[in-house]
DNA sequence: AATTACATACAGAATAAACTGTACGTACAA
DNA sequence: TTGTACGTACAGTTTATTCTGTATGTAATT
């Protein structure tokens, strides 16, 4: 096997195992690849060179991007004279780790305790009228699962807000440095 | 509105809720509806109780409680006399998101790693032979890549110790006690 | 040993998600 | 102002996932 297919294929072999590992993020592994294809190329991409590179539609390249934008895993960036848009990949990994933390499950726990907090405070009105045994054990009960799942996502935050000041780089130190 | 129809609803808010955001551990909707179920319901559940209560097939529900076993969420449990299956919900949510790093993650942290640790292999390889500057250039920057991806792993792997361990409720202290 | 009650494998149907091609709007170029 | 190059909205198609009903195997019960 020449030089060239080598080194092709142990690309390869890294972008295909990313792409069907990132469904972690939620992602697709279309859109993965399209991630490590912007990881290793080491120049920014236009939507035409992703769609010859991956060989799919220029409408998916253009869907996939703003995917991976939004998740802070692709940047846009200017070139004078260039007329495309062109894209970058990321690669701070451990802030897309945070930023996925940040972003994607604060989300889910604020729209959670949303709920929550909605519930018991229907609970506690029916707490007031008159109930069997039965019933008020029942709803004690839900409200003690209610205020457990409050104080779980406090701590969720707490975590996330551990996670966001960088303080979890002094207690797990990060070594090595991004390559360019 | 009577209060049995309030107590019913603030229930399944919540659970609708909580099905909905389930994505987060890779499940569906259905599947998250079911833990939600069972996680309110006070007793330990037979598949035919859930299917009647989702209107849902029995074997749906046989593969929904096997996934969420899988993820640690329910587990079966024993009641004499009893002939069918019993499933409750595990409530320690802690536990629950810790699991899930230790065992999904780590899953996708290894197979990466080994993916690219078999690419640094063959690059090295090629690396001997006699290069154009280019090629030298490319694969260099490939190596860098590759380099900064083990030391990610390794990172993520201290921070999943780091949990599994429970030295992250030092740090962030959990509160309230468990729903029984 | 025969019967019944149960969980699940499997194939097919229903549903949802991903992907494509065309059409449109916008911005730059002539 | 007209023409050209570009990104993306949208509808429809393809592909994948979820869900169901039937069939099968196993274990408890008679």
């Amino acid at each position: 096997m020449d030089k060239k297919t080598i080194m092709e294929s142990a690309r390869e072999r890294v972008i295909e195992t990313i792409s069907h590992n990132m469904y972690l993020y939620g992602v697709t592994p279309s859109i993965g690849r399209l991630y490590g294809t912007l990881f290793f190329n080491n120049e920014p991409m236009t939507l035409d060179e992703m769609k010859e590179e991956l060989k799919m539609s220029k409408t998916s390249m253009s869907t996939s991007v703003r995917t991976l934008t939004d998740l802070n895993m692709v940047e846009k960036v200017w070139k004078k004279g260039v007329r495309k848009d062109l894209y970058e990949a990321k690669k701070d990994w451990y802030q897309i780790f945070i930023d996925f933390f940040s972003n994607e499950w604060r989300k889910v726990v604020s729209l959670n305790v949303k709920a929550i907090n909605q519930s018991i405070r229907e609970l506690k009105t029916v707490l007031e009228e008159d109930l069997t045994i039965d019933e008020k054990e029942t709803i004690l009960r839900d409200l003690e699962k209610f205020n457990y799942a409050i104080e779980y996502y406090k701590w969720l935050n707490q975590l996330f807000d551990y996670f966001e000041s960088n303080q979890i780089f002094d207690l797990i130190t990060k070594e090595g440095k991004e390559p360019y």
